[in-house]
RNA sequence: GGAGAGGUGGCUGAGUGGUCGAAAGCAGCGGUUUGCUAAACCGUCGUACUUCGCAAGAGGUACCGGGGGUUCGAAUCCCCCCCUCUCCGCCA
């Protein structure tokens, strides 16, 4: 959500940035709704204070024991001019912010203009691409020869885009889930969180799911409660309606849970595989900013997912995200590619954003230093999507034999050094 | 799931139809006093929208868990929902 002084006041610069990522801004019918919001309000405001004052009058003539039939009468009439406007009034304050909550937030300066994703700057390359001699297989053909992945018996459990992990194959994932947590607890400064992945529609409508993306989600039904699309929604509402101290900022949590997106509109796009599915693990930091230091934070927990591709000597690319790349929320965003040798293509593993007080606006979230108060800066990203790097292992690190080495750090957890097709149902 | 008790400003907590946006205390902020700290004293101290104004600021409207209703007028009365607590039941 835009502020709205600063939007109508900037309206043209805002509308002219907003082109940039694909998004038309009618200006025009903007300040024309606008102009009808406030001269309904100010009718409908001007009528209740004088219902308000004449209404006083009525205790005050009570208490000098005159009649007030005549005064109840007027103001009854008044009373009844405001029920009339205020079906109108609500209607157009309705109509105006369901259209100030669907425009996007504006890109920062530092994000590069473009359309599509080949206009995405690649900032960085690291590691190294790996060579096989022989034919690198995919990871939905090694899973299921290894026996640590099943897709059959997920379609008879359940559905299309549900996979079983088994023996090894769920190790894996409990092992990169504590592997990427302890990573950043220790190390990075985060604070672990384990959230409801059940939230409310209020909670989605603070990180901006709503109300534009309830087809992207599982609804609960008979109840308000969503299945979350990511942990970014349960952690960063833990301060919904909330004041912080601004010394304390930034203030960094890691959270690794389930997420579950209904993928409508993906039919077709990464149908084999484990790659895109309605429940996938994620490990998510997510920090609170004060807003001069909200984008050197987003440098520092890009980095931070990095390191954890950096441990895994995994080969990804960091890439910048053009105006017409980015989310709906987000004001600049950082994505991570792994290498996928089996599609022999980067694939994007995390995704960090600064939505500066985007957000936060909708969330009421603040921040507080002295007198001054005003809306605090929210990041996150995937730190990282943990079924994506259970991919990138089995892909990277297959062996001629069809077996995959399992990376050094990850060892102590997993208390083996390789995947066998024997054995592994332990 | 059943029965009961509650939800008031950052916190504690008054208020049960008429200047109540809301007493008081605490915390916070500004100041006086003070060698420093502490204490004392004085002042200040919610949010959103909106009108006027270059601005400083001055008005208005709304908000006492949420939504409806009654009334000239609702924190206060009525209905529905949500949440918290206690007891019972059930359950990992």
């Amino acid at each position: 959500m835009h502020d709205l002084s600063y939007f109508r006041g900037n309206l043209d610069a805002i509308a002219a940035r907003l082109a940039t990522r694909g998004y038309e801004l009618d200006v025009e019918a903007f300040r024309a709704l606008d102009a009808e919001r406030r001269a309904a309000l100010t009718e409908s405001e001007t009528l209740k204070a004088q219902r308000n004052t004449e209404s006083g009058e009525i205790a005050k003539l009570r208490k000098a024991g005159t009649d007030t039939a005549d005064q109840q009468a007027k103001v009854r009439a008044i009373g009844d001019r405001i029920a009339a406007l205020e079906e109108a009034t609500k209607a157009v304050d309705a109509r105006f912010y369901e259209v100030l909550a669907g425009v996007p937030n504006v890109p920062h300066e530092s994000v590069p203009v473009g359309g599509l994703a080949d206009d995405n700057v690649e900032v960085h390359q690291h590691g190294t691409i790996p060579t096989f001699d022989f034919a690198p297989q995919n990871h939905w053909d090694i899973g299921p020869a290894l026996g640590i992945l099943d897709f059959e018996r997920a379609a008879k459990i359940t559905g299309a885009r549900f996979a079983v992990y088994m023996g090894l194959g769920a190790k894996l994932e409990r092992a990169l889930i504590n592997f990427m947590l302890d990573t950043h607890t220790r190390e990075h400064g985060y604070t672990e969180v384990f959230p409801p992945v059940v939230v409310n529609s209020a909670s989605l409508y603070g990180t901006g799911q709503l109300p534009k993306f309830a087809a992207d989600l599982f609804k609960l039904e008979g109840t308000d409660y969503y299945l979350a699309p990511t942990a970014e929604v349960p952690v960063t509402n833990l301060h919904r309606d909330e004041t912080l101290e601004a010394d304390l900022l930034p203030i960094s949590y890691c959270a690794f849970t389930s997420c579950f997106r209904s993928e409508a509109g993906a039919y077709g796009r990464d149908v084999r595989g484990i790659i895109r599915q309605h429940q996938f693990q994620k490990v998510e930091l997510v920090k609170f900013a004060r807003p001069d230091q909200s984008h050197e934070q987003l440098e520092l927990l890009t980095s931070h997912a990095e390191s954890i591709l950096d441990r895994l000597k995994l080969p990804f690319r960091r890439v910048l995200l053009c105006t017409g790349d980015m989310g709906f929320s987000s004001a600049k965003t950082y994505d991570l590619e792994v290498w996928l040798p089996g599609q022999s293509a980067f694939k994007e593993i995390s995704s960090c954003s600064n939505f500066e007080s985007f957000q936060a606006r909708r969330a009421a979230i603040r921040c507080k230093s002295g007198k001054k108060t005003e809306p605090a800066h929210t990041l996150n990203g995937s730190g990282l999507a943990v079924g994506r790097t259970w991919v990138a292992i089995i892909e990277n690190y297959q062996q001629k034999d069809g077996s995959v080495v399992v990376p050094e750090v990850l060892r102590p957890y997993l208390q083996a050094e390789v995947i066998t097709a024997r054995g592994e149902l332990r």
